[in-house]
DNA sequence: CCCCGCTGTTCAGTATTCTCATCACCCCGG
DNA sequence: CCGGGGTGATGAGAATACTGAACAGCGGGG
């Protein structure tokens, strides 16, 4: 359960209305609304949204600011480490998945031997990395290399690009991708 | 129906996961996600939650990325700034209200006669404004100062503040806070 | 004192989300 | 040709979000 409840309630009483006034403004009933403040319901994306646009708030702002804490810990063992991918293929490990407002993904990623990736056209991010071990051929906007341990790449993810083991064993890449919407 | 699906679905398809691998790894079943990717449900909060948390990601990001499209247009007419307080005392209209990733609150705030403010001990944001008509008795830390036509103040939001109107008329202040979650 | 208007909470009933099992499809191997 | 293992979509039933109508408490005015 998100303890989105407390921060709204915060919020309403910090505008100055009762629960329906904003029951009124948002289309969401007033009794929705208590339960929720009370984090006896968990509300619907739909639900939270109508709130939060009569409170003059944005669900990246709210959150944000709900996501806004401390880490828990600094350090992170290797097998901790949150498998995101597939494993099986392209392994795709996570640093930091307990901290709470990360601004990128730190990723120990690990391709079996002829593992390649889908071309990938994604959005507004940037992502940078380094080869620790074995061969990977990077391919960006149609320029390709072949990056070995040590070398390193640096690009933005709106252009096209894709990753291919060429190495006959394992190849693995440390890289980061910010922001972590990747 | 905020559109929360088609994200969704391109970031676990970025991943390579299919819908029963990230069924298994966030505890929501695999038919709910099927639903939700096709906008024909809206997840609860702990739903999408357990979701992007599987996929490596958080509410701040994610909806950062989903809000971060262009503003629908640069231009608000007086009378159809939103209304987020109460109007009858101290009225708060809001500029840019369909702005998708505003990162401040713009307001005009009109203070009725006599018309103040709780004492607020608000959290990590910054606030600025200049007085436009009537005069306003600003309290930060403790310490006050009446602000007329002209005037305008600057502070950390976490400093306990209030507003008070000292004018026998109306006041109006034109103010911006920063992040939006006020 | 009662009554009004406000606050938020609670409860019964309805609508929606969510689960589990099934279904349909596609590709690969025999 | 028929499995087997993968994909995502569907449907009936259980769980939960949500509504609208009470209910209880508080402060102010007659």
């Amino acid at each position: 359960m998100a303890m989105v409840g407390a921060k709204l309630r915060a919020l309403r009483q910090r505008r100055g209305l009762g629960m329906r006034e904003l029951a009124l403004r948002s289309g969401v009933s007033h009794s929705a609304i208590s339960l929720i403040e009370r984090e006896r319901m968990s509300p619907s994306v739909d639900t939270l949204g109508a709130i939060l646009a009569a409170l003059g708030t944005t669900f990246s702002s709210f959150f944000a600011d709900l996501e806004s804490g401390l880490p828990s810990r600094p350090f992170y063992k290797a097998e901790e480490l949150a498998e995101i991918g597939r494993a099986d293929r392209i392994s795709y490990r996570l640093v930091g998945m307990d901290y709470p407002n990360r601004r990128m993904l730190m990723l120990a990623e690990r391709y079996a031997p002829g593992a390649e990736t889908e071309l990938m056209i994604t959005h507004n991010a940037e992502e940078a990395g380094i080869v620790t071990r074995g061969a990977v051929e990077v391919t960006v906007e149609g320029r390709s290399q072949v990056l070995r341990q040590g070398d390193a790449y640096y690009f933005d993810s709106r252009l096209p690009h894709s990753f291919r083991n060429v190495d006959p064993g394992v190849s693995e890449i440390v890289s980061a991708i910010t922001p972590p919407t990747y």
